[in-house]
DNA sequence: TAAACGTGGCG
DNA sequence: TCGCCAAGTTT
């Protein structure tokens, strides 16, 4: 390892021994007081010279507009998130817009974000704000805390990015800068440990010198090293700013220390709830429900009328339509082998979360 | 606390 | 090609 340009204590240096797990290094008053300021700048003036221009945090945007891109980039890339989010301020430039409008209006421009109650909890959050705080967006911790779906790191990010404040931000980018850089691992613990907590808190800037202003900038900029140069897959350490300090570097980039937990997806629940929103997002009428449940590559549809032999489309009745958006997802339904009990306890879960509403006509978005 | 919860692009 | 992974929250 290179000596640190700024004659720092490395924090990853090899004199500081093995990193404990259950007390990183940073525990000590001292360690935490030296060297950090070099940090901070290094990783802030990075930030300032290389973040990426995302709409969401220009000056002009709203807080409203900063909400609205944290719930949708939660566990979804930036890449996806950037048109919707377009799409959605333009539509529901306040949360009163959105509040207006039917939760089914939600679901349907959330599009195929994922993870749909994403956007069922982002309408109950604005209903929320015009009832309890006037429609503006509160700034206060405990406040957007209290709105659905926004856990410790939404309001945290809330409050730092849309407000200023020096909230502590910890993310899974962040968490996985800390883990390399001052714990010496590929990459951070399965499950978030009060360990890491208390590293994220003792790595923050002061927030008595400026006002919280470094602190504030801190989060956004770890954040974003984490995005774009500590990344999971490929690090680009010759392009980090850190490099020189970093522990992981330091000690040879070793491997993780366990072994990530894979998310299955074939033959699951979320595969089949996701085929049946995706159908209900495309129909702009309600669905029966016995035609959603028996649509199936293997299974007859009993419901279905009388076929028409020019359509071509699938063997399904109300399938037969113009919109290829509808039909390829009646496709997606029917391509499943998912059995009739699961595609029961499926839809029923759909409609439990009241993602789907069942009428007299059939089942459709909420109202 | 572990498990459930969508989706699509990249290495 | 196919498994990994992405600005988490909820129960």
């Amino acid at each position: 390892m290179p000596p640190s340009r700024l004659g720092e204590p490395r924090w990853g240096d090899p004199g500081l021994g093995e990193p404990d797990l259950e007390e990183p290094g940073l525990e000590e008053p001292d360690l935490v007081d030296r060297g950090l300021g070099g940090l901070h700048r290094r990783v802030t003036d990075w930030f300032a010279a290389n973040a990426r221009d995302l709409p969401w945090r220009r000056p002009e945007c709203t807080p409203w507009g900063v909400m609205v891109s944290e719930f949708m980039l939660q566990q979804t890339p930036v890449a996806r998130v950037l048109p919707v989010w377009e799409e959605w301020m333009e539509r529901w430039p306040e949360p009163a817009d959105l509040a207006a409008e039917p939760a089914g209006e939600a679901l349907r421009a959330w599009g195929r974000l994922g993870y749909p109650r994403r956007a069922l909890r982002l309408h109950g959050a604005a209903q929320r704000i015009v009832e309890e705080h006037g429609g503006r967006v509160p700034s206060a911790h405990a406040d957007l805390l209290a709105l659905p779906g926004v856990g410790a790191y939404t309001a945290a990010a809330i409050s730092c990015f849309a407000f200023g404040a020096p909230e502590t931000v910890v993310d899974t980018n962040i968490r996985r800068v800390h883990a390399r850089l001052v714990s010496g691992r590929a990459l951070p613990e399965p499950s978030y440990t009060a360990a890491e907590a208390r590293l994220a808190e003792a790595l923050m800037p002061a927030r008595e010198q400026d006002g919280g202003r470094l602190a504030n900038a801190w989060n956004a900029a770890v954040m974003e090293l984490g995005a774009l140069v500590c990344t999971a897959r490929s690090p680009r350490c010759p392009q980090c700013p850190v490099a020189d300090v970093c522990a992981w570097v330091g000690a040879g980039q070793p491997e993780p220390h366990y072994v990530p937990k894979g998310q299955p997806w074939a033959g699951t629940d979320r595969q089949v709830r996701g085929a049946f929103m995706a159908v209900l997002r495309a129909s702009e009428v309600p669905v029966r429900r016995a035609e959603l449940l028996g649509a199936s590559g293997r299974v007859p549809n009993p419901a279905a009328p009388a076929e028409d032999t020019a359509s071509g489309d699938t063997a399904l009745g109300n399938t037969v339509s113009g919109d290829p958006a509808l039909a390829a997802a009646w496709k997606r339904l029917a391509g499943l082998s998912a059995p009739a009990d699961q595609r029961l306890r499926c839809l029923d879960g759909l409609l439990a979360d009241g993602l789907a509403h069942e009428g007299p006509e059939g089942v459709a978005l909420p109202h």
